[in-house]
DNA sequence: AAATATTATCGTAATATTGCAATATAAAAA
DNA sequence: TTTTTATATTGCAATATTACGATAATATTT
């Protein structure tokens, strides 16, 4: 047990949770938050903006780009991260068609 | 080590964290479905729609309740659960600010 | 009151995540 | 070519999550 049982669940249900999960941290809101307000950057100008360490920031970067929220570009010897609009479009979308049917129900 | 340093970001940032992190799970994702689709229900129909157990079942409805996802109204002895539109709206405002601010952007 | 039905909680095992120091990798600069 | 700069990977410890059997709690039914 611990694992999570993913076959179990149609892949749209298991991408929306990828998506999820992968903002289910506060650093990796940061990060979204701060590459939004600067347009794009390198890795370490994040790890000077938050208090984590470099490792660290690197992982949560590696996260976010396995989700597809943020696309890394190397230049040179260093890699310019910036936003994924289209995963962002996905879960909006998600989340609109969610609170479109609920408006029409009525709850207990 | 493991924890996560919640008070270093801000309680936006922690918010929308936390609501991500309860959607971050196929389970969970299939319980906000099937809400969706029967409008409300009790704990054991979401027992017998998936494969999982009772009290894992009850768990992801704690943790969707606790982030504000679901709604949960006691009925005799059972719960009527249904979804609580007005977090999920929080989300789609926030993701609709990112795309709106990211379509602005060039990428690098 | 006893039996039944429904959900929650406890305890526990398996696994995953978080965070960082140390180190590796790779490109640019000196 | 050596040094510097920037990032990724490895390994590990601390903590969190996932899942479920057993059991408790609570209301309904008989």
């Amino acid at each position: 047990m611990g694992a999570t049982k993913t076959d179990h669940f149609t892949d749209k249900q298991n991408q929306i949770a990828t998506i999820a999960k992968a903002l289910g941290h506060p650093a990796r809101i940061a990060i979204i938050e701060y590459l939004l307000k600067v347009n794009e950057c390198i890795c370490g100008d994040i790890v000077n903006e938050l208090p984590l360490a470099q490792p660290t920031v690197s992982q949560h970067l590696k996260e976010l780009k396995n989700a597809g929220l943020i696309k890394g570009n190397i230049e040179g010897n260093s890699v310019c991260y910036c936003i994924d609009e289209k995963t962002f479009d996905v879960l909006k979308e998600y989340f609109a068609r969610i609170i479109l049917t609920v408006t029409n129900q009525k709850c207990c």
